[in-house]
DNA sequence: TGGTTCCCATACGGCATGGTATGGTAAACA
DNA sequence: TGTTTACCATACCATGCCGTATGGGAACCA
């Protein structure tokens, strides 16, 4: 007879890591409740047993994944754009690699849709927080007053938060737009080149 | 001694719209998911038996909720707004009404962190797509090409879903613009007035 | 007064998941 | 070679929810 068991270690053993990457990913594409114990397990080919020996609880590891993208953030919107003079060329990179980004847009779309969660929520809120303030920061560059940058920062954000949920919710509506450049375009010049009234 | 069990009639028996009232309510602040049965019960004064003597399953309830809300909406499409002549005036009014029915908004926005789920998807989809026809159609009548007009089309859905993702998300980073009215005139301009290719 | 219908309570089974307890194996180490 | 350590499997309990089965009270009707 064959032997009962022959326990077969996966080739490397699991890292915290991996646990943590397979999370990010499953966040990105389904949200934060879709990160369960042990649908995961299975899917990394182990079982709850090694979860909970990397992990205290699954609270632990949403709170690493998302404390993850969280650190990224900080470094590309610190090291990027600090350093271009001019305030209008400095907001059409801006707007461009924000949009070009999709991975990173996708991740923000899904924290939206788990915005329910209570451990999302103050990740959220500094993110949003910090774009929302380098791109008011960004405008008052140009000369306008600081209601006015507001406002434009606000839109600005609007239309980069509502283009990722609409290409998470409906890509094919989105698909229909298929020159994603000029739709940023458009967007730079309605917001850097406009007057700063109503125009008559 | 006392009679063991005084059953307590509510003052009035619960109608099936009572139940989709309170699921509708449900959705719009937190989202499809959180529509279940027993809490729901247990909020309106009841328990499951009554649930599923008005309802087959859960599903039934949300499809009604679901449905209740689009027949709305096309209604408010239908009848609005095809009366004005003027396609510059016709799109401010279209804007305006969209960003001032914060109820209408708030929910839409509930879809979209709900659109995970296989019942919403198509509601969500069909509502988008009527949107955006909507708004292409009316861009077009500025004299603008469908291409452009679908660029146009999809910058102002996409300040309009995302300026309701951030209220729901981070209603303070949204509260830092006081003025709405003036959010959405810039909004308006922008797209209204600007000219079909981008400016030197 | 007896029956029928509407509306609901109670009790139960079942499933998915979070978390615990415990043991087992392989590799490194002494 | 014996022991410790890292990593994981298995079995188990608890909880929250969906759906079912069944009965029961109140109101209306005959």
């Amino acid at each position: 007879m064959p032997p009962p068991k022959k326990k077969v270690r996966p080739a490397a053993p699991l890292s915290r890591e991996a646990w943590v990457k397979a999370a990010t990913n499953l966040i990105a594409l389904e949200g934060v409740q879709a990160v369960a114990v042990e649908p995961l397990a299975q899917a990394l080919g182990v079982t709850k047993g090694s979860f909970y020996w990397h992990f205290r609880t699954r609270d632990e590891l949403i709170q690493a994944a998302l404390e993850a993208w969280e650190q990224d953030q900080s470094a590309d919107v610190v090291t990027g754009y600090g350093g271009i003079a001019d305030p209008r060329r400095r907001l059409r990179v801006l707007l461009f690699a924000a949009f070009e980004d999709v991975a990173n847009g996708k991740f923000f779309a899904a924290l939206a849709v788990s915005s329910g969660d209570p451990r999302v929520q103050p990740t959220l809120r500094r993110a949003t927080e910090r774009r929302l303030a380098f791109g008011v920061e960004a405008f008052q560059a140009l000369g306008l007053s600081e209601v006015e940058a507001r406002q434009r920062a606000l839109l600005a954000y609007a239309a980069y938060a509502g283009y990722f949920q609409l290409l998470r919710t409906t890509p094919e509506a989105v698909a229909a737009v298929t020159d994603l450049s000029g739709y940023v375009r458009r967007l730079a010049d309605a917001l850097v080149s406009a007057k700063s009234t109503r125009q008559p």
